[in-house]
Order: structure tokens, then sequence, then C-alpha cells
DNA sequence: CATGAATGAGACTTCATTCAT
DNA sequence: CATGAATGAAGTCTCATTCAT
């Protein structure tokens, strides 16, 4: 009894997982707007109604990997902010992770970027808090300067990797980003 | 005759301008893709098909409109540059001057940016080699540090416009410019 | 083991009453083409596939209540033909007692008469052969005239009541299918 | 150049015409809901985008011959008002004639009473301004009978060509109406 | 150059019904 | 008897583009 429910779900499972598969590959190989419902569901051998088991719209399914990405990328900045490092320090980090990150996702923060309204700040605001958190404990350390808005940094910050994801240099994406955070960091760096 | 080819030359140019307000108006008020030629020649108060006697795509109005606003952009920043302020308060009147004016078609700039594939790198490269010209002379002023490639320093200073551009803060935008600029030139200053 | 099945019948006939209920409710309240079967299911708390175990379809489910309704009613105006009034008064009592159940059952009949597509006169034939009795008996007695043919009196009969039904005045319906009672009956009675 | 734009006027005069005629053919052949517009373009031999430069739905069609055949109707009771009869002699021959027309096109007043939601009364109360005033000269003529509200009367009459048209007796539509106004009348006039 | 009716491919979406569990 | 995911046919409607006038 137990195992036939199991065996239901495990199915609705599967079909969901090759469901976003299959969609986000059509998205980053024909563009978003050039793929059809039908399409998607073809490719994922289901029938076209049944994407509307799962989903609402094309944009739902964006947002639902956004959304799972961003969570997963905010575990994994976890165990940097319980590190020991110096504020300064920790900040790099950060920094160069979430653009790893980034770099590594860029597709899709694209395709979100270009198709989905998101209300508020985009992403790169859910990481927000930490940074601010983190500023304001260098800056009681005295690290860093205090003239300047916290939220000009952050926004600054989270522009440094827009920066280097956007970039048309032929320097390579991690020292690109690197370069980038030197400057910052030697403007945000008390004398 | 020579009256009657002007009179209707006036008239074409007329129904141009006419035209791309039109278009404009309706791409800030519904959005592009809501945007229907047919509407826009209804609001321009031509024939539908007239509307490919001027351009051949909605998209085609938009790259005409930026192409003409970065002109007169580059215009404006030639006296500037012609200035003789010191590299450094050179290039922060250029910052903030390009981000006024950004600022003022920002819609513009978010339509380009959605709708518009640009090859190459985003508006702003045709302000690329006026602000390496600058910043090369600020080197040999000994005013800016040396060891970042200035492709990277080029980037972040666009960066910058696009971070005060984008910004959800409550801090107005000149202020908002200000406040990177001033974090960016401190970072980019020689010690 | 009776218990058991006496149990279980109470279940189905308590799903069967939910189901009717909430459907109507439904019918009501969105329109009968609005109202897709999984609506209905989920309302009442059943499976979609459930709903099969009770009706064939949405149609189904008026055919029901329809034929239900009509029966009570023509229990309750049993009483009313086994009385001692005479003719005309039987008659004028019995079309206000269709009249008022017919109010109350209004948003039915109206979804009945769009959605069924009843074979045989609509509804209120049912009522033919009691009001056929009623005439003739009258007409024995010298009250009712002789002139018309019988279908054309308690077509016309049913035409009142559907007449007040869709009334659009303000009068009150009970006084509104008094009038044409009155009316209908001075042009029936013998002079 | 006037024949020019008359060619195309008349093109387009012409597709209004077959489209209008191949609608209401398909709706009395296979009923309104089961007609698809492909269908009907097809039928008209247009493309299906045509269709609607012509009209916004299928409901678009049935309100434009429905307004265009009361307004006939109306024009054709114009003379029957303006002659010389007596009132009741007058509304006779007003209900014999709407009756005839409403019998000639039921199939379409049918269609319209199931799929077009008419706001205020049905069809049919475009003529209540005329029967009312039939009615009132009745009045003072001494001919009807003073104490039953106008609208009741009229409505009743509207009911009497209802209940006609919907008959299932086998009595002949003229033969049936002919009744019903024979008791309505006598109801109505003065003893 | 201007016009605007015609086009028709194709996108989106819904929903009654089935059937394996 | 209950369930509800899967189905896929079918329908509606949009819109860039053409071309005869």
């Amino acid at each position: 009894m137990e195992k036939e429910i199991s065996r239901r779900d495990r199915k609705k499972r599967q079909v969901l997982t090759t469901l976003v598969d299959v969609t986000m590959k059509l998205f980053m190989e024909k563009g978003f707007s050039e793929t059809t419902i039908a399409e998607i569901a073809s490719a994922a051998d289901i029938g076209t109604g049944t994407f509307y088991n799962y989903f609402h719209s094309k944009e739902d399914v964006l947002r639902y990997v956004l959304t799972k990405n961003l969570d997963e990328t905010k575990d994994s900045l976890e165990e940097l902010i319980r590190s020991s490092m110096s504020p300064p320090e920790k900040i790099s980090q950060i920094l160069l992770t979430i653009g790893k990150i980034f770099k590594e996702n860029q597709q899709l923060f694209n395709l979100c970027n270009r198709h989905l309204s998101l209300m508020g700040p985009p992403h790169g605001t859910e990481f927000k808090d930490i940074l601010v958190a983190m500023i304001q404990e260098g800056r009681i350390n005295g690290d860093f300067r205090n003239d300047i808005p916290i939220e000009m940094i952050t926004e600054l910050f989270m522009g440094l990797i827009k920066s280097a994801l956007t970039s048309h240099s032929k320097i390579p994406f991690e020292e690109n980003l690197n370069y980038k955070l030197k400057l910052f960091m030697d403007g945000l760096l008390t004398k």
C-alpha cells in the first residue's frame, strides 16, 4: 500500500524533474519566447495538457528554478559566513563565491532577468542582508569606511558581479572579478 | 516644383516624427511586446502598411531612437572632454553627465536592453574610447593606479551607472551616483 | 455485516447529497458552462473520477434535480386537486401554486431550459394532464367556454407563469401573476 | 477613383453578407456551440483571422442579425400603426404580424434566446412602446379594461406569441395564435 | 507613398474522460 | 468504490506582413 503510493509519487516527481530539465534546456537552446509549451511537453514526452498540471506558464518554470537555485546558493554561503575570517576577507570570499555560482548559472539568470518581472530588486537582494551584516561588522572593526551609506555599498557590490558577468573583456571571469574586487575594496577600506 | 518636393518632404519628416513619438509612448505605457504595429499605426493616424515605409519592425524604431540618443549624448560630452579639468575631475564629470542622461532616458534604455539584441557590448561602449583616453591621461599624470587593466576600469565605470539606475534605495539618483563614484575613485586613485 | 453495508450506504447517500448540492450551488453562482467537473469534484471533496460513479455528466445532475423537483411539485398539487373547490377556483389555485414553486426554483428551471435538451415539451407538461382534467370538469359545469381547443388553454396557462417569471415589471411576482390570471380567467369564463 | 473605392467597398460588403449568411446557416444546421469560427471562415471562404475583422465573436454575429431583424420588423409595423383601424383590431393585427415574423425567424430568436445574454427584457420589448400606445388609445375609447396595469398586458401579449411559437400542439401556428388571441382579447375587452 | 483588408500559421489553454493504483 | 494524473483534441484569438487599389 505504502509502496503503491510511493510509486505514483515517484512517477510524479520524475515527471516534474524531466519537465524542468527539458524546459531549461530548450530555453537555453532556442530562447524563451521561441520555446512553445507544446514543444516542451513533446520533449518531456507528456501531453500538452499535462504541462499545466505542473506549471501555469513558462514563466512559472523559470521562477521555480530560480527560487531553487537561490536557496541552494544561500545554503552554500552559510558555511562561509560562519567562518572566522576577517570581514574584508569574508566579503571578498562571499563575492567570489556568489560570482562563481552566478557565472555557472548565467544563462538562467539572464533568462530570469529578461522574462521574469521580479518585483523588488533582482536576484541578489536575497543576499543583501548577509552583506549588510558583514559590512557592519567590518565597520565596527574599523576596517571599512563609514561615510558611504551601506546600501550604496551592497548595491555596488552586486554591481561588481554583474559587471564581471556581462564583461566583454578577454580576461577570464574569475580574474576579471578579482580586479574589480580589488578596486572596490581599496575604495572601501579605511586608509 | 521645388516647393512641392519640399512640402512632401516636410510631410514625410512630420510622419516620421509622430511615428517615433507615438511608438515610444506606447512602448512605455503598454510595454514593447504588448504594443502591436496596428496600434502604433492607428495612434500615428496612418495605415498599417505605411508603418513599413518607415521602419521594418518595432525593434527598428527602438534602434533608431537609441542611436539618435547616443549620438546626442556623445555630442554633449565633447565639450566636457575638451575642457581643461584634471583627469579625475573630468572622469567624474563625464560619469555624472552620462548618468544623468541615462536616468532621463532610463525607460528607453531598459526597452533596448530587453528587446534589442545588440551585438557587441551594450550601449555604453560607445563611450569606452572616451573613457580609455581619459584614464590613460590620468595614468600618465600619475593620478590613477596602474595595476588594473583599463577595460576593468571602464566596465566598472559603466557598472556604477547601471547600479545607480537600478538602485532600490531611497537615496536620490544623483546623490546615489555620487556615493558610488566616491568609492570608485578612492579605489582608482593612487595612494 | 449489515451495519457495514448500512454505513457504506449512508456514506454513499451522503456523497450524493453533497455532490448535488455543491453542483447546483456552482451552477447558480458561476453558470453551467463555466463550471467544470473538476471544480465540482473539488468542492464536493471527492476525486474527479468519483464524480462519474454518481453521474455521467453535468447535464445528468441537472436532470436528476429537475425530476426530483417536479415530482415534489406534483405531490404538492395532489391535495389541491382532490379538494372540493369549483373548477375555476381550483385552476386559479393550481396556477398560483405552480407559479410560486417555479418562482422559488426559477434558477433551476432556467438552467434546465438552457442546458437540457428536454425532448417533448418543456417542464410544465407534466402538469398538462392535471390541467386538462380541470378544464374539462369546468366545461361540463358550464364554467368554461367551449370554443377554444383545450391545448390552447393549457399552453396559455403555462405561458402565464412564464410571463410572470420573466417579467421585467416592478410589480411583485405574486401580484403580477394574479393580474395575468385575472385577464386570462375573464377570457376563459363563459359570459 | 470613385469607382475603385467603390469596388473595394463592394467587396467588403460582399464578404460581410456571405459571412453573415454562412454563419446563420451553420448555426441553424449544427447549432451554435457546435459551430466553430474556423468552420465559419472556411465556409465563407475567408481566413480565420478575417472573421475577426468583421465580428468579435459568434455572439456578435447573432446580435448583428437580431438587431437588423428587429429594425426591419419595426419598420413593417409602422404602416399598421398609422392605419385607421380600431384599437382592438389594430392590436390584433399587430400581434398577428409580429407573430408571423417571429415564426418565420423562429430559429434566429431561439438562438438569440439561448446564446445572447440580452440585458434588459428579451427581444419583443422593442415593441413595448408601440403596444402601450395602442392600449392607452383603446382605454380612452373605452374598449379596454382599466383595472390591469398596462405592463401586465403587454407582457402577456408577448407571452401569447411565445406560447404559440413554442407550442407542441398540432394546430398550425396562425390558427394557434388566433385562438390565444381570442381568449386574451375577450379578457381584455370591457364587458 | 498610402491604405487597410486579408491572411493563416501557430500560440495558449481548457476539460471531459480514462485507467492504473 | 475512490483517486487524480495524464491525455490530446479542439477551440479561440493574435498579429506581422503582404498586396491590390
